[in-house]
DNA sequence: AGCGATCTACGACACCGCGTCGTAGATACT
DNA sequence: AGTATCTACGACGCGGTGTCGTAGATCGCT
C-alpha cells in the first residue's frame, strides 16, 4: 500500500482519516491501515508523530521526491560502472513526454524558474 | 545473484563458466548458479541456449539497459501523476556526473553520433 | 562395458517484503 | 459501567531470492 500518497499531499494524516478514505473505494481493515503506516513509519518513509490518542502520520517526502529517489537507487545498485551508460540507455528508450520534462528539468538548473510565485 | 552481469559482457556463457568465475571469490555450489540461470531464463533475462551437452545463457539485455528498464518502470509506477514532477525531483537531487551525461545522452538523440565508429 | 565426470531437472528450505487481518489491552467518551 | 477508538503484536499467504541436494541422463575414457 504504498499508495496512500495518492490520496493526501503534504499533510499529518491518522489512519482514521487514511482509513476512512480507502475504506470509500474498496473494503479494508482498519487494522491494515495501520500496519501499513506503522511498516511505512519504520522506513521512515513517514513521520510519526501523537495526535491526541492516536498517531499521525506526515509523508517525509513527496511522491515524486520518493520516485526520484528509487530511480536514483536503481542507478546507484549499478554504480560499479558507468552510470552514464545507463542514463543514456535511459534517455533513448524514453518517451518524447519524458525527454521533454527531461529537457525542462535540465534548463531550470541552470535558470532557477523562482518557485510558483506569480 | 542479478550480478551476474557483472562478471561478463555480452556473449554466451555456460553455467560452470559463470560458477567458475564466482567459486574464485566466494563459496558457491554449481547447482545455486544453475537455479539462478533458469531463474532468469524464465524471466526473459537472459536467453538460454543449448550448446552441447550443457546449456548456454546470453544476457537480453545490457546491464545498463536492463538499469534503464528499471528505472523506467519506477517512473510507471507512479504514471498516473505527473511524470514530468518525477523526473525534475530526479534532476534536481542527481550529481554533477549524472546532470552531465544527462544532458550528453539528450543531445545525442537530436545528432546521432555514430555509433562508436571513431 | 563399466566407471567417473558433467549436466540438467526438480524440488526444498530459509528469509524477506508486502498486503491483509485478528485479538488483546489501554484509553477516552457518554 | 459500557461502548467506541487506538495501538501493540503477532500471524498467514504469496512471491521473489539465495542457497543447496538428490536423481537421472550423457559423455568420455579405460
Amino acid at each position: 500500500m504504498e499508495r496512500l500518497w495518492d490520496a493526501p499531499d503534504g499533510v499529518a494524516l491518522t489512519v482514521r482519516e487514511v482509513h476512512s478514505a480507502l475504506a470509500g473505494t474498496r473494503d479494508i481493515a482498519y487494522t491494515t491501515v495501520m500496519t501499513v503506516m506503522d511498516r511505512l513509519a519504520r522506513k521512515d518513509l513517514v513521520d510519526q508523530e501523537r495526535d491526541g490518542r492516536a498517531y499521525s502520520y506526515r509523508p517525509r517526502a513527496t511522491r515524486a521526491a520518493l520516485t526520484a529517489e528509487l530511480m536514483r537507487d536503481t542507478l546507484d545498485d549499478f554504480s560499479d560502472h558507468d552510470r552514464g551508460t545507463a542514463l543514456v540507455a535511459f534517455v533513448e528508450e524514453a518517451g518524447p513526454e519524458d525527454v521533454a520534462a527531461l529537457r525542462r528539468a535540465l534548463a531550470e538548473l541552470d535558470d532557477p524558474p523562482g518557485p510558483v510565485e506569480s
